[in-house]
DNA sequence: ACTGGATTGAAAGTGATTCTCATTTTCGTG
DNA sequence: CACGAAAATGAGAATCACTTTCAATCCAGT
């Protein structure tokens, strides 16, 4: 098994602290539902849809619409604290961003679940690639589709997708 | 720059025959929409969303419809003989599949150019990754999306995204 | 040619996301 | 604290890519 390297990460606390300071900088308004949406949003460790977002929030405050979860989302984006993934399940998944802590994933077709990995190599190469063509990079995105090891044994017929929040650097 | 292998492919009419005999072997008609979408989308080698497909498909049919023409892309898609991509603009796209023949894509984030690559150093890292973490890989995405020399030499201010059909082995 | 099942196209439906706009809220200023 | 302009909200409409529906049409094996 890779090492997994539990990193340090900011706390919540830290996460919505930063998130009202760049509220302060762009002169946006301190709101409830902003507030709402994103604390459940930093206490959340997966890649979390828009509509699982929405549900959580609704529990904690039911009176928050759809929409301001989306542009809440959004300007989480803007601000740096959440990065848009795509996975194939149709829908737009948001999670925590680190700087400096990049990583891709691995996903399993069957159960769902989702690996977290960093590996320089293939930055490198990436880079490599990119300049030999004449490119300058400004992201990238690399999804692995598979089978787990546990899917493949033939165990767990339709098990819920339990996520892991490790990344492994290899 | 890296050695530009214009590697031999069937030929459109080649590829032709294979649709039909995929069409023979799923005891599926031929009519002669999907036989205009299949030769208008076998004479195309870039990365064709479905509705440039209709509007090419229209000049020489206009008689199909929108629904006709994803019918046949997924037709084909199932047959082996296309690939759906989704870059970051939204809509799928679909190209002409050379089994053996697999490639990722480089993408200039200002005027669209598309350059594939191949690189054996990369899919091998992949592999052993997923193997590390317990997993088999069925297939990958793997897009680097920057900007090309020419976008960041300042020239062309909003150049027509001509794109590249060679696959560069690195 | 006959005929049953496959295919087609127009239009309606979907699902995710964005927009509209009337109403409410925030926050700097007096 | 009270104002008021500007920003934010939320319900629902709109959009966008794509799929489904279903009556009419076409294909292919006999
Ligand atoms: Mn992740
Ligand atoms: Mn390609
Ligand atoms: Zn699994
Ligand atoms: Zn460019």
């Amino acid at each position: 098994m890779g090492s997994s390297t539990a990193v340090s990460h900011r706390t919540q606390a830290q996460r919505f602290a930063a998130f009202k300071d760049a509220l302060r900088e762009r002169s946006l308004k301190s709101t409830s539902q902003r507030d709402d949406i994103a604390r459940v949003f930093f206490a959340n460790d997966q890649h979390i849809s828009v509509e699982e977002l929405y549900r959580e929030v609704k529990r904690v405050n039911p009176r928050v619409g759809y929409a301001t979860v989306y542009r809440t989302v959004r300007l989480l984006r803007e601000c740096g604290l959440a990065a848009e993934r795509h996975f194939h399940d149709g829908e737009a998944r948001f999670e925590n961003v680190e700087e400096e802590h990049h990583h891709d994933h691995l996903i399993c077709e069957r159960c769902g679940r989702i690996v977290e990995f960093a590996n320089d190599a293939i930055e490198r190469l990436q880079e490599q690639i990119a300049a030999r063509l004449g490119f300058v990079i400004t992201r990238h995105k690399m999804e692995l589709y598979g089978l787990c090891a546990e899917c493949r044994s033939g165990r767990t017929p339709h098990a819920a997708a339990k996520r892991e929040s490790r990344v492994s650097r290899t």
